[in-house]
DNA sequence: AAGTAAACGAGACGGTACGTCCTGTCTTCTT
DNA sequence: AAGAAGACAGGACGTACCGTCTCGTTTACTT
C-alpha cells in the first residue's frame, strides 16, 4: 500500500453535503410530479443550487436520477425478520410489489430503467440497485433449500431471476397487475410443485 | 354535414413505397448501432429521405422507431411444430433466447424497451408484440396442462411472466447469460418440482 | 465560368429575411439600453426567435452585434453634396461627431471596438465599417487636393487617419468632447498651416 | 519561470509582495498570448496563488489587468532630453510607434482599451496612462510653440488628440502600419503646412 | 395536352434542454 | 491573519434534437 496519497489529505473548502441532500431530493420531487419535465436547470432551481455543483459530482442528468432513485429505494427496502420460509418469501414479494403500488414510484423506476440503457452512469447504480435486491431474495431461498423447502439441487439464481423477472415485466409491460394476489400466486409457483 | 369526401379517390402523388422502406430500415440500421443516437435527423439522412416525409406517416420519432421493430420481429418469431410438451418448451425457450444471442438484436430490443415508457406510440407496438408472444407460449403450456404434465389449477399466465421475466430480467440487467444452459434451466423450474 | 454549379440554385426553405431583420432590431434595442445584458437569449427572445437561426447566420454573439451596428451606421451615414472644400470637410466632421453626441450609439461604438479586439467576426465587420468611412473622407480631402487647398504631396491616409484618430481616441478615452467645436477645429489643423 | 513560485513562502499575517508580484507576472503573461482567455482561474493558476489572494487585492479582474499594463506601462516610457522641437517631436513618435513593434504589447495595449470600455477601473488606470501620455506630448508642442515653430494660436490639446489618435486608431483597426514612416509623416503632418 | 393536387428532398424555423465556462464569494486547512 | 486549494450560486455560451413550415420539383390523376 502507498503512504503518499495520504500525504496531502485535502485542500480546499469541502464538498456541502447539504447540497447534496437538496439535489437529490429536488431530483426526487421533480420525479414525482408527473407534469414537470425533469430539467438539470430544474433541479438545480428546486435545490437552490448552481448547474456546475450538480455537474461536478455527477456525471451526467440520468445519473443524478438514478442516485435520487437509489436514495429512495434504500428506504423503502423493509427489513424481514426470519420467519418460517414460504412465509417469509411471500412477505418480500408482497412488499415488493406494494412498492410499487405507488405509481410515482413505479413510473420513476420505469424511467430508470429506460434510462440505464443508454446511460452507462445509470446502468451501474441500477446494476447495484438490482444486485443488492437479488440478494436479499437469494438469501431467503437459501435459506429454504437449507430447510429442506426448495430442492437441493434448485437453481437459485434461476428462482431469483424468475421472481423479479415477473415484477420487472409486468412493471414494464403493464400487462398484468403486480398485487397481493400476484405476489402469492408467484410465491406458490416458485416453491410448490408445477410439474407431475 | 357532407359523409361524400371519400367520392373523389384520390389525387396527386401517391405514396412513395421505396421511401417508406428506407425509412423503416434506415432506423433499424440505426436502432442497431449503440454509438449513434437515433434522431430523426439521422434517420432522414441515412434513408436519403425529407424529415417531412417521415413525419408524414408518422405522428412521432417512436412511432418510425416501433414499426422498424414490429417489421423485423415478424421476421424472427419460430414456428413450432407440437411436439412433446417438456421438449416443446424447453426448444421454444432456446429458440427465445438465441434470439438475443444476436448483439443487434438484444440492443435494439433494449432500446425499444426504453423508448416504450416514454413514448406511447412504442408502448403499443411493443404491447402486441409481446402479447403475441406471450400467447404462444401459453398455448404451449396449456398443451403442458391438457397433458397433465402442469397442475390443472397451475396459474398459466404467472408461469408465461415468469419465462419472459427471465428473458427481460437478464436482457435488461446484463446480470447473467442468456443461453442455452439458462433456457433449460428455466424450462426444467417451470416444470418440475421446486419445493418439497 | 463553371455552369454546373447554377444547375441546383437552392434546395430547401430559404431563409427568412423577417427574422433577420427582427434579430438585428432586438440587438440594437438590447444594445441601445443599458440596463439590459445583451445576452444571445435575450435577443432571440426580444426577437421572438429561436437561439439556432442566430446562430445558423452569425458566428457568436459579437458578430450579431456588429452587424447590428453596421446597419445602423449605414442609416446614419449623411450624404453630402460637394460644395466648397473647407465647407465640406467641416460639414462631414461636424456630422460625424454628431452622430456620436448620442450617447447610445456612442455606447455601442466602443462596444464594438472592444468586441472587435477579441472576436474576428467583428474585427472584419468593423473593419468593413471603418473602410467605407475613410474613403468618404477622403475623397474630400482628395477633392481639396485637386482644388489646390490641400499642398500636392500630402499624405492624404495620414490626414484621413488624424481626422479618424481624433474621433476613436476621443470616443474611448472619454477625455474631451467630440463637439461641433472639436469638429471645426480638427478641420481647421487639417487644412490650415500648423507650423510656420 | 515555472520553478520559481514553490520558492515563495506563505508570509502569515502581513500582504505577501512576493504574490502582488507573481499575480501581476502571470496576467501579463497572459494578456501577452492571444491564444489564452485570460480568466482569474488562469492568472490564479499561474502565479501558483489562490484566487482569493487575487479578490483581496483587487476588487475584479479588469483592475489586475489593468495594474498589470500600468506597471508595464511605466517601464516603457521613454524620457527624451530637449532639443530641437521637430527632432524631438519626431523622435518622440518614432517611440511611441516602436514601441508597438512589439506585437506582445500591441496586443496588450488593444485589450485593455477593449477592457477599458466595460470595466471602470481598467477605465481609469487607462485614463491615468494615457492622461500621463498626453502631457508628455504636449509638453514637447508647447515648447515648439514657445519657440515660434508652431502657430501661438494653435489648439495643442487638438494636435496632442492627432497624434495619439493615429496611434490608437492605427492600433485598433490595424489598417495601416506604425513605422518610422508612419511617425515621420505624422511629424511633418503636425507641424507643416497643410493647406495653401 | 393542360391543369391540378399531393408527395417528395432539402433545409430553415421556434423551442427546449444540454453540458461547459467564467465570475466573484465562501470555506477549510496550512504556514 | 494571510495564503493555497477548491467548492459554491449564478448566469451566458454555443450545440443538439424535436416537430413544423416553406421552397421548388416530380409524379399521377382529372379534365
Amino acid at each position: 500500500m502507498s503512504d503518499e496519497p495520504a500525504r496531502r489529505p485535502h485542500t480546499g473548502r469541502r464538498r456541502n453535503d447539504a447540497a447534496r441532500e437538496a439535489i437529490l431530493d429536488a431530483a426526487f420531487r421533480l420525479l414525482t410530479d408527473p407534469a414537470v419535465t425533469v430539467t438539470i436547470d430544474a433541479i438545480a432551481a428546486e435545490a437552490g443550487v448552481g448547474k456546475q455543483t450538480i455537474y461536478r459530482w455527477w456525471p451526467s442528468k440520468g445519473a443524478v436520477v438514478a442516485d435520487a432513485l437509489a436514495r429512495y429505494a434504500t428506504i423503502v427496502v423493509p427489513e424481514r425478520a426470519a420467519g418460517p420460509f414460504r412465509e417469509d418469501l411471500t412477505a418480500f414479494l408482497i412488499d415488493s410489489f406494494r412498492g410499487l403500488e405507488n405509481e410515482d414510484y413505479a413510473a420513476m423506476l420505469r424511467q430508470i430503467v429506460a434510462a440505464a440503457q443508454t446511460d452507462e452512469h445509470v446502468a451501474e447504480t441500477f446494476g447495484a440497485f438490482t444486485a443488492a435486491r437479488r440478494a436479499a431474495l437469494r438469501a431467503i431461498l437459501e435459506r429454504g433449500r437449507d430447510q429442506g423447502e426448495l430442492a437441493p439441487d434448485a437453481d437459485l439464481d434461476m428462482l431469483t431471476d424468475m421472481a423479479y423477472g415477473v415484477l420487472y415485466y409486468r412493471l414494464l409491460t403493464r400487462h398484468a397487475p403486480l398485487d397481493d394476489d400476484a405476489a402469492r400466486s408467484l410465491a406458490a409457483a416458485l416453491t410448490e410443485r408445477n410439474g407431475s
